[in-house]
DNA sequence: CGCTTGATTGTTCCA
DNA sequence: TGGAACAATCAAGCG
């Protein structure tokens, strides 16, 4: 589900408006045990394998963008200054253009959803019961690139065109 | 000398 | 169902 998140629009795009005070969700975590709990511990805690968060589609256009951004500031220095510069544009891109970022994302995303797999193979490492369903995930394969049909050209054929959007936001 | 923070948004997982 | 925590970056600053 999802929350019905989908259109769920504004939310964050309000909440960007203003600065970040409380929405720093960096880490709310309760900060009991460390007097200085840090923002992002670096996992405390060991897992086996916990494979790491697939980065977002906004940290796939983070990196590109932090490169760009580089390049006309290369007097900022401050990670902050690419993080707040990249949000805001990230909010001003259109989402057809946020596309490739999300595809690339999705990506990763699939990759890292292998690794759960065998992340969840591992928590029930000892529970008996159902286990195994899932084939164990396979270690070579991938590294397949399979790169869609960037037909950009547009053949003629029409269609397609409805993707939506292309600049208006919502919002509103 | 080394760890820590800082800031963004999205995504994901656990209870 | 909701919240909580974490993903990269990268250098500056403090202990």
């Amino acid at each position: 589900m999802k929350t019905g998140k989908g259109k769920g629009k504004a939310k964050t795009t309000k909440e960007a408006l203003k600065p970040v005070d409380d929405r720093r969700v960096g880490k709310r975590k309760a900060p009991a045990e460390k007097p200085q709990p840090s923002k992002r511990e670096k996992k405390a805690k060991k897992d086996p394998n916990k494979p790491k968060r697939a980065p977002s589609a906004f940290f796939v256009f983070l990196e590109d963008f932090r490169q760009t951004f580089k390049k006309e500031n290369p007097d900022v220095k401050a990670v902050s200054a690419v993080g707040k510069a990249g949000g805001q544009k990230w909010k001003s891109m259109s989402q057809a253009e946020k596309a490739p970022y999300e595809e690339k994302a999705a990506k990763r995303k699939a990759e890292y959803e292998k690794q759960m797999d065998a992340y969840n193979k591992s928590l029930e490492e000892g529970s008996d019961e159902s286990e195994n369903s899932l084939s164990e995930v396979n270690d070579e394969d991938e590294a397949s690139e399979e790169e869609e049909k960037v037909e950009k050209g547009k053949a003629g054929e029409d269609d397609d065109d409805d993707d939506d959007d292309e600049d208006d936001e919502e919002e509103d």
